[in-house]
DNA sequence: TATTGTTATACTCTATAACTATA
DNA sequence: TATAGTTATAGAGTATAACAATA
């Protein structure tokens, strides 16, 4: 046998739970917001960038095009977001955050937040700041190395 | 709008991702030695205590126990691990590692275990400690409370 | 009657391909 | 001929229920 690591469970396992745990605390509240954390997903590339095509806000998020149809009609059903033909493409369709849209995001973010600050309130500000910054590097920078071109779409949710 | 928050991308998302990049780097380890992730996930723990039965086996993964049937099917297929009935309970069927599955099992683990120390590589020692200590804490212990009875089985791979 | 391992069934997600209307 | 959006189809993965052998 191989003797131990200084990894107690390894990386991989604390990354599922982590993930997993924020998974189903969002969708909770996501829901309780009218919204899959799907649509959520969305809802922020929509409300936080210009008017776009259904094509440019896949390549956003990222998600698949097939797919973003049935998230936008989540959203266009629960009144949350709206799509009008591009008047320059008639093919495109522009899509848009309702103000209902905007206020159900903004108060579902706000929890969202609220959920992952408090986390790591029980570290003080610099090793709360070293950890997320650690973090941060490892995913852009270490990760995207390992992995090579591994990293497609289809990462969250 | 919200003002931006401290964390650039949030921790779902920086999660998602590197539980993500980790499936893609471990499978293709696993597979290289004739193991899916779940078939190697189940062999580090047929390997790392005694001879169980299959329902034992299921709660320690922890993994569906008509899951595991598949899993065990797979393993027994490549020669890694096999079946004997239990000589106090012929129900029961107790699962061992065969010889090629423990070298297969260690010289998977190394390499896995490999990668995962090379992606905090470029951090001095306290940094690195720092930070898988604060993730094991965040995930054990804060995360266990914010997710209430919510992370149920199923969890990873 | 309850439990172990197994098989069968149904359900959810996702991935791919095909279709329409415009360009 | 190519592109934007949509719909339909197929596949993987998972969860639930039912079953035979044994306790």
């Amino acid at each position: 046998m191989l003797e131990d690591s200084p990894l107690r469970r390894d990386l991989h396992w604390l990354a599922a739970q982590l993930k997993h745990g924020l998974s189903m605390i969002e969708t909770e509240i996501a829901q309780r917001h009218g919204m899959s954390l799907w649509a959520y997903t969305v809802l922020v590339e929509v409300a936080g960038g210009p008017s776009r095509s259904q094509l440019a806000l896949a390549a956003a998020v990222p998600v698949d095009k097939t797919k973003l149809v049935a998230i936008l009609d989540e959203l266009e059903a629960a009144g949350l977001d709206g799509r009008r033909p591009d008047p320059r493409d008639r093919r495109a369709r522009l899509v848009d955050p309702t103000d209902a849209g905007r206020a159900a995001l903004d108060a579902a973010t706000r929890e969202i937040r609220s959920v992952e600050d408090s986390l790591l309130a029980d570290l003080d500000a610099d090793r709360r700041a070293d950890f997320v910054r650690t973090l941060q590097h490892v995913v852009t920078t270490r990760l995207a190395q390992a992995a090579g071109t591994a990293t497609g779409p289809e990462t969250s949710c």
